[in-house]
DNA sequence: TTTATTTAATTGATATATCAACTATATTTA
DNA sequence: TAAATATAGTTGATATATCAATTAAATAAA
């Protein structure tokens, strides 16, 4: 069988762009926030507009397990980004408010993100966003169907 | 600042897109061969095809550090799929072999990895995927540059 | 040739992720 | 309504990843 090294394929490709994204992101992120990881900053963009989230639907957001979650939201506690209270509606929930720290933070943070998207995507067209979006379509598809 | 969630930007689809495909193929693999992961998968085919790689040249092909190059190598030999020997060219590298055992698992592996790879590219023409490369490829280059 | 620098790999500390089992509450169904 | 099932979140065990410091060997510079 000759198959091609894992390295010639798109999943490598695929794979290097995110890990590269993250990594640039990640940079720019640091240089004026310390002590914030991008997940950390995605979960406070997710709050901010959609303040009902359960942990659970923002684990799923940000490509983590509820496990994973419980422990990344008992960090932003923590840290004072977050804060936990009960849920009255359903005891089983928690309400997840978003501090005055973490509101500053969320002064920081856009104009970084906003950034860090758009020079990442420099020269690239919007019909070229359409296709990427297509293409990456196909293969989730082709991956999670059945 | 009228930012879009994360969740709506191509990054987020690229991101799923890999997890999926990990995802699946973890999947595929581990209902034929037990205890083995895609990474170590990966280090299997890449030791066959080029012996004489370093364990630093490996974690790079492999998305990793070399601190978690020397772990993951340890389990690989732990598990007989790899021995570690000196290099006396280089004594500060290992000559890293694949095993018996090792060379049995590159039997059923390449054909899993095959179809993997074909099922999850199934509608996705030449054409596309040359789009997809060239795009991803712009994205990498604007993350790295300078 | 001795000394300084670089390189490959390891180690310890720590962070993060994942799985399975569990708790508490809510919802369904008999 | 009581019992069964489903759901949100936590926890412990374990795996995996990352950083910084270290070791040992190779290479470059003095």
């Amino acid at each position: 069988m000759n198959l091609p090294l894992p390295s010639e394929t798109i999943f490598h490709v695929i794979e290097s762009t995110i890990k590269e994204y993250r990594k640039f992101a990640q940079k720019n992120i640091s240089e004026q926030i310390q002590d914030m990881t991008i997940d950390q900053g995605l979960v406070l963009l997710f709050l901010n507009q959609h303040p009902d989230l359960t942990q659970k639907e923002i684990a799923a957001l940000v490509f983590k397990d509820k496990a994973s979650m419980t422990r990344m939201i008992d960090t932003m506690v923590h840290k004072k980004y977050l804060e936990r209270s009960m849920n009255p509606k359903d005891r089983r929930r928690y309400k997840i408010k978003i501090t005055a720290k973490g509101k500053e933070v969320l002064k920081t943070l856009p104009p970084i993100i906003h950034h860090n998207r758009n020079s990442s995507l420099k020269g690239i067209t919007k019909n070229e966003l359409n296709q990427l979006e297509t293409i990456l379509g196909k293969i989730i598809t082709n991956c999670t169907k059945k």
